[in-house]
DNA sequence: TAGATAATGAACGCAAGCGTTTAATTGAAC
DNA sequence: GTTCAATTAAACGCTTGCGTTCATTATCTA
């Protein structure tokens, strides 16, 4: 029967793949989908495009499968929340501080405004970026709220409402100036100092009184 | 000489005008700047594709000539800050309800998809859009904020940063769900018990001490 | 009514780019 | 070495759409 097994004689070189996605990352990125150039991907992965139609079957299917890889990275890249025994002050300001970094990157702005602009072409990948991105943070966040209310170091209260909260007041307006600006000087904008004051000003509606 | 005086025997067509800039706006939105037709967009208008590029000299103008348009409706549209005299909490109440309604609104929504996805080919529309929508917005704020603090109202600190503050708080993670999800349904997701408790939020960190 | 301008429709040249086909070449597995 | 899928380059048909030209029609002012 041999069933699926591979006797091929060659098998599928997956750095042709590996480049193809990148380079579709790259074009798709620069351009948005409807004037990317599958051509122009072919050449800068120095791949004919004839293998770009064997991998993936068409410019849809490849963006779908870019999308996709490129949510998976972004899960890795989350901001972690630290589990060190620190102050719940210096938790915050760890917190608050890779959070900005992490959205204030180069490739999560021009990520997130591609997304954007896609998503009235493809509604599912809006869900997918979602899932992958913002709720996963959410849902990190509003679990070590929780865990701080519980041990008793913010006050009980709505863990999600006040994720939210954290979540808003570190942001402030920063997202809106860095999603229509210049990606690659976002990073530069964050002020330590704007961090500490947002932690504390959180903390003075959340934090137990005592 | 005759200095730039119209002697013309047949004015241009206002109502024209109007429609071409209305059916433009509506293409490049659906479609991008990219994948927008001008071909189409003389369809809808029920015009000659010559009469466009007779009003604008070419696709690139027609989007600008769009957007200037579009940011000058939003400027008209922006919430307004009450001055009526009322508790400061029900002043911050109706801000946060004009806002979130502001924000949610399809065409809203839509618009700063779009903006943010042409910043990469169109850098000074990003300027464009930031100063007739949300550094206005924020300077608006800024200044209520600031009135208050003046008024004794709200404790003395840095207005600005504190605008970024209710801005941060009230959004919360409204605005990224808006802009991955559907435009139509999002003005549905803003709860008004939500915004009581983010506006009280601020108030526990801003207000007065009594 | 005459003269000038606005608007139209149809066709054109041109470029880009998708997705396919073909014949030829490469290279790992056996 | 033989085998056979993976890969390639080149060309093709096809569609879309920009921006232009031209002859024609509509509409306003004087």
């Amino acid at each position: 029967m041999n069933t699926g097994k591979r006797l091929a004689h060659r098998p599928v070189d997956q750095a042709k793949q590996d480049a193809i996605l990148r380079c579709a990352r790259a074009e798709f990125f620069e351009h948005g989908y409807a004037a990317a150039s599958i051509e122009r991907i072919a050449a800068t992965a120095n791949v004919s495009k004839v293998t770009i139609y064997n991998h993936f079957q068409s410019k849809e299917n490849l963006f779908s499968a870019m999308v996709g890889s490129e949510c998976g990275v972004m899960r890795g890249q989350l901001p972690d929340i630290s589990t060190a025994e620190t102050s719940l002050r210096t938790e915050l300001l760890h917190f608050a501080q890779s959070m900005m970094e992490f959205l204030s990157s180069p490739d999560i702005i021009r990520f997130d405004r591609r997304m954007a602009a896609e998503v009235e072409r493809h509604p599912e990948m809006g869900e997918l970026f979602l899932n992958a991105g913002p709720r996963r943070m959410k849902a990190m966040l509003t679990e070590m709220i929780a865990d701080e209310m519980e041990r008793g170091r913010l006050a009980k209260a709505d863990s999600e409402e006040a994720a939210a909260h954290l979540y808003g007041i570190i942001k402030g307006f920063a997202d809106v100036e860095w999603r229509f600006s210049d990606p690659d000087t976002a990073a530069a904008s964050v002020k330590p100092a704007a961090l500490a004051a947002a932690v504390d000003r959180f903390l003075l509606s959340y934090q137990t009184s005592r």
